[in-house]
DNA sequence: GGACTACTGTAACGATCATTATGATGAAAC
DNA sequence: GTTTCATCATAATGATCGTTACAGTAGTCC
């Protein structure tokens, strides 16, 4: 067993500091050295893990895509049977997500700034998150008994979407920023719209 | 005069080029001999224009944030004295605004993942973009009647960004991506909604 | 004990990239 | 006509950065 070290493996070492750097100051401006750094891992054991940055690029949003899906997953196991509670979870996951505190917007958006070719292996996770979202807001959408299962779920991705740019946007405004949205309220809102409707 | 190009100053060559290539690849993915070429001038011009490429990206930012003003005031001088219609006409810019047609998000959103530290002076026109937004949206809110004109201009933009956000996941995904969200409408409702509460 | 494995630290390599240097061109200003 | 100025094309410079190479260490397995 290859342990010795005090945080885990040397590759969750690595993803766990890739994707805090990642977040924080943006994939293309964060260094190598800066993962390994952070990581207390030596060059030759990043590239036996992984084939070059890109992978670990991959690596990271792979890890965090799972990770989301799981905290919604948990998010839903709460809510029971109840098909309204069920469509807003996405809020409770989003509240539940580990740098939950994180001053800056989707994870996924954001990587969609800089990886913007389809060859580039962290490609997929981008169209993972969304079709993620998309799939399994319409399924939810569907079964709280909306006429219109495609725009309940648009509306509520939308604030989904809305909530995260806010926060990038309190980031670099300071002060100026945007007043808080009530997004679990405006959701609730819009699903019992969409089934009187 | 220095004319002799067909395409304008070698100054609107160069932000003309760093708008589509940051847009359209990332600013730290675009190197400058990119820019270079697309605008069809030399090194040394740049460097007279720019101290760096880093004031490049602001410039870029400073010229696209005055059209989005631009714009936006278009479309508010269009709506003539109708309170209700100037709190929609940020959408009505939207569509107007030059590359409106662009598959990625919001370019201050997006400039935000690439420049995180408050010295790049390209800094200021992240701020300035939300500050924009947000204040706008305030006085437009309160104009219209709303009780809460803060929250009614956090719904707002909050329909804004989703709007922008939704491009990206719709350009990442194919066609798994959200279906259009009908902003304009949602927002109408949101104005009646904040007026008569 | 010896082979194997996962890892270390440091240094070098090679490519990319922002920036600077240089000398020349061509049109306007006076 | 000469000066001025914005521009050009090309090459060099210097730093950064992803990647590889190499020699060595600590613990596991048989």
């Amino acid at each position: 067993m290859p342990r010795a070290h005090a945080r885990g493996t040397a590759r969750d070492r690595l993803l766990d500091a890739a994707e805090e750097l990642f977040v924080e100051r943006g994939i293309a401006a964060t260094g190598v050295d800066a993962v390994l750094g952070r990581a207390e891992v030596s060059p030759a054991t990043l590239y036996a893990h992984f084939p070059g940055k890109d992978h670990l690029v991959a690596g990271y949003l792979e890890r965090r895509h799972e990770r989301w899906r799981a905290t919604w997953d948990a998010a839903l196991e709460r809510c029971g049977d109840d098909p309204d509670a069920r469509v807003l979870a996405i809020f409770d996951a989003l509240d539940d997500f580990p740098t939950a505190t994180s001053t800056r917007g989707c994870a996924f958006l954001a990587a969609a700034v800089e990886v913007t070719e389809p060859e580039h292996p962290a490609y997929r996770w981008l169209a993972a998150d969304t079709h993620l979202l998309v799939e399994r807001l319409r399924s939810l959408a569907a079964e709280s008994g909306a006429a219109e299962p495609d725009a309940l779920a648009a509306e509520i991705l939308g604030l989904y979407d809305a909530a995260l740019a806010s926060r990038t946007r309190r980031t670099v405004a300071g002060d100026g920023g945007p007043a808080a949205l009530p997004c679990r309220a405006l959701a609730a809102a819009a699903v019992a719209r969409h089934r009187a409707g």
